[in-house]
DNA sequence: CGTTGCACTGAACGCTTGTTCAGTTAAAAG
DNA sequence: CTTTTAACTGAACAAGCGTTCAGTGCAACG
């Protein structure tokens, strides 16, 4: 048997990566095998070497993607106004990207020790520029006395903290809709930065 | 060559528990094999067997005293007073815990997935054990008037995800102390509930 | 001093890993 | 209808995996 009816490359291309991310959100990048990511495709191991280089690239990818759609997300948003309009559009931003990606999160979260040194410090990179803009509202909030805060490095980490959380135990089918997920976690912020 | 001068059970049992924890939290735990154990503890891998009946073991074991002594450290610090008291208590209690054992944090909170079901469902009690303890202290000072929360369940997740944040930054060489920190948390969760 | 027993070695076990590649097949091109 | 080519198979590779175990030598015990 060779190729089977209907199967291209344009197919089978997004369907590995899709399982690649599946599988290594469930099990961890170590933990899982070519294998079982082929397995989940409907094809040999070997027919993966046709749309990645080699496993590590696979998560690479992954990370890389999430983090450009993330950064184009964030600067679509156009999130503009009063640093506390634009902090609540920035927590709304966040909670919806980051719900619709769990998988992701998770694999953002964790797998980067799995990166070799240099993938890693593109992906960090990455995330400096994201965590900076929040850290941007707030000093610029505490400038115009919007806020009060201590110190706005530690609070830049401790909302991201927070915010990110949600991805780890939000269900779709929970009692909870996204938007009243956000509506809860705004209040939280808001008053967290003292407006 | 057998056994080496001074080298006994009780110097080597603690030594491939600390080597796993330090190399499970640095590479995670499907990335590390016994043989890298092993090396650690300058022993062959066969070695390894006289103190864990296998590697899932090994996890296991470090999650699961991990769970007790946060749970016993939580009873011993005596946490009361008013609900506010309570929470500050709790706060400060969490942070200063939880820095001192950061590589415990990574695992307890990215290895729960290669637990077997059994061993994964003792964990998950212990910690939602510990989690309750928080909203308690939230349910109880929403009634009596202490904080403003409109979900004392979303709460719980959203204080316990910043908090637990502190430890994937925190640097003991870095420009801010322990208690410092935990100054700086205090003040942003004592006014995300409204208090 | 002779014996016991523990801590350990080092080799081996069957299995899985990531990756390569010659060969096969079906679809597209001429 | 024939040729080309992209997509895939299936076998193979060396390396590494977790785990077992017979054997070795030291320390403590009687």
């Amino acid at each position: 048997m060779a190729r089977k009816q209907g199967s291209h490359s344009e197919i089978t291309g997004p369907k590995v990566h899709g399982a690649a991310l599946r599988l290594f959100a469930q099990h961890g990048f170590a933990a899982v095998s070519m294998r079982q990511i082929a397995a989940e495709v409907d094809v040999q191991a070997g027919a993966l070497y046709n749309y990645t280089p080699d496993k590590q690239s696979l998560l690479f990818d992954l990370l890389k993607v999430h983090m450009d759609e993330l950064l184009t997300a964030h600067a679509d948003a156009g999130i503009k106004g009063t640093p506390l309009e634009q902090l609540e559009a920035f927590t709304r931003f966040h909670i919806a990207f980051h719900l619709e990606r769990t998988d992701l999160v998770f694999i953002s979260y964790m797998e980067l020790r799995n990166l070799t040194p240099d993938n890693f410090n593109i992906i960090a990179n990455l995330r400096r520029v994201y965590e900076n803009a929040l850290e941007q509202i707030l000093i610029q909030g505490q400038d115009a006395g919007y806020f009060v805060l201590q110190d706005t490095k530690i609070a830049t980490m401790a909302l991201i903290a927070m915010l990110t959380g949600v991805a780890h135990w939000y269900r779709e089918d929970g009692r909870l809709d996204l938007d009243t997920v956000a509506d809860l976690y705004w209040d939280m912020v808001r008053k967290s930065v003292g407006a």
